[in-house]
DNA sequence: AAATGCGCCAACCGCAATGGA
DNA sequence: GTCCATTGCGGTTGGCGCATT
């Protein structure tokens, strides 16, 4: 612990405070009040600076201070309060009693926020943990490998497809050419634990007081071998990925800003933006076309009301009307595995 | 018993805000 | 308006004590 520049001046003490300086410094603030702090010490008697007494009195002397472990009310207005006010100590410590704002940021440090990782929870954002952002590239690599083992297509330049795994796995980010470019996931029953923990955080954390409680049972809908679609006027980046998700008639996407070179880049979510719900076109198209059991197709699926299509076969063509629906009146703009937007004009020159 | 590692927390540092001259 | 002293705040540090090796 350094000395302030007026201590070095004045050689005064610093460190620890003995009983007999704490004792000075409480004779004399009984007896007169501190009144000027930088004036305490002369008058106290102590080989201290002003600032040093003020913090000794602040933390330890005062006669109001509430003593011992923090309570479970207390640790439960801490956290409320830190989630409503951020790193503000000195204005939680208004609203307890007898703790000083050194005594709860000592305590939300070493306690509180490995408490809330250990529940998933995320200290800084109070929301669900998203997981450690590196580990997620680091997962995006190994299944980026799985999925280009298991379709052996990702290199070739005339296959538009998305990268679909042919194996049921729990779920996978598509393959790209530079990992972190894209990512969207699928999700089935036998999710791994960890992922799954961050998974439905994510989707707990996309749940609004004003939209519906998004429901992860729709997801376990969504067969192995399909996926999920993204992007919403938002071409993906190296550095934007975009994840998205769907809920019944509702749909919402994420966005995390990854691969940060620079750690003040801030993380960028959209976890918080109202679901939106699909426009009546679509929803009105999807009752009238169902899925088809061949070929490449745009679907709406009016029952978890997503676009995708699927990989089974090369001969036939997304379905031009639902992508234009699509993106006419949802604004969701689709691209292939290469990250080439499928248009209109793409459609066309493919059908 | 000694060495080492680790967590807690008292206290310091540096900066911003405030207020008086 | 500017300067300077003081106060307040949040981030950080380093010492202490306990647990582990």
């Amino acid at each position: 612990m350094g000395r302030h520049s007026c201590c070095y001046k004045q050689k005064l003490r610093k460190g620890l405070w003995s009983p007999e300086e704490d004792e000075k410094l409480l004779n004399y603030i009984t007896r007169h009040g501190h009144g000027c702090w930088s004036s305490v010490p002369k008058l106290a008697g102590l080989q201290r600076c002003g600032k040093s007494c003020r913090l000794r009195w602040i933390n330890y002397l005062r006669p109001d201070l509430k003593r011992g472990a923090f309570s479970q009310d207390e640790e439960s207005l801490i956290i409320e309060l830190h989630a409503a006010l951020g790193n503000r100590w000195s204005q939680i410590a208004t609203r307890l009693p007898g703790r000083t704002d050194n005594e709860i940021k000592n305590f939300w440090n070493s306690c509180l926020k490995k408490k809330l990782r250990r529940k998933g929870i995320d200290p800084t954002t109070h929301k669900p943990l998203l997981s450690d952002l590196h580990s997620l590239n680091v997962m995006d690599h190994k299944l980026t490998s799985e999925v280009v083992k298991s379709t052996g297509s990702i290199n070739n330049p005339h296959d538009q497809s998305m990268v679909v795994s042919s194996q049921p796995g729990p779920w996978w980010f598509p393959a790209t050419a530079t990992t972190s470019q894209n990512a969207a996931f699928c999700f089935s029953s036998n999710t791994p634990p960890t992922v799954s923990d961050q998974i439905v955080s994510l989707i707990s954390s996309m749940s609004t007081s004003s939209s519906p409680t998004p429901m992860t049972s729709n997801f376990n809908l969504v067969p192995n071998n399909w996926e999920l679609n993204y992007c919403n006027n938002t071409v993906p980046s190296q550095n934007n990925s975009i994840y998205s998700a769907f809920f019944g008639n509702h749909y919402t996407e994420a966005s995390q800003i990854m691969n940060n070179n620079n750690n003040n880049n801030p993380v960028v979510d959209h976890h918080q933006q109202d679901m939106k719900p699909w426009p009546s076109e679509i929803l009105h198209y999807a009752e009238l076309n169902q899925s088809s059991d061949t070929g490449f197709e745009a679907e709406v699926k009016p029952d978890i009301a997503k676009y995708y299509w699927r990989s089974t076969s090369s001969s036939s063509s997304p379905n031009e009307e639902a992508a234009t629906l699509l993106h006419d009146h949802a604004g969701v703009e689709l691209y292939g595995k290469n990250l080439q937007k499928l248009s209109n004009m793409a459609f066309d020159q493919r059908l």
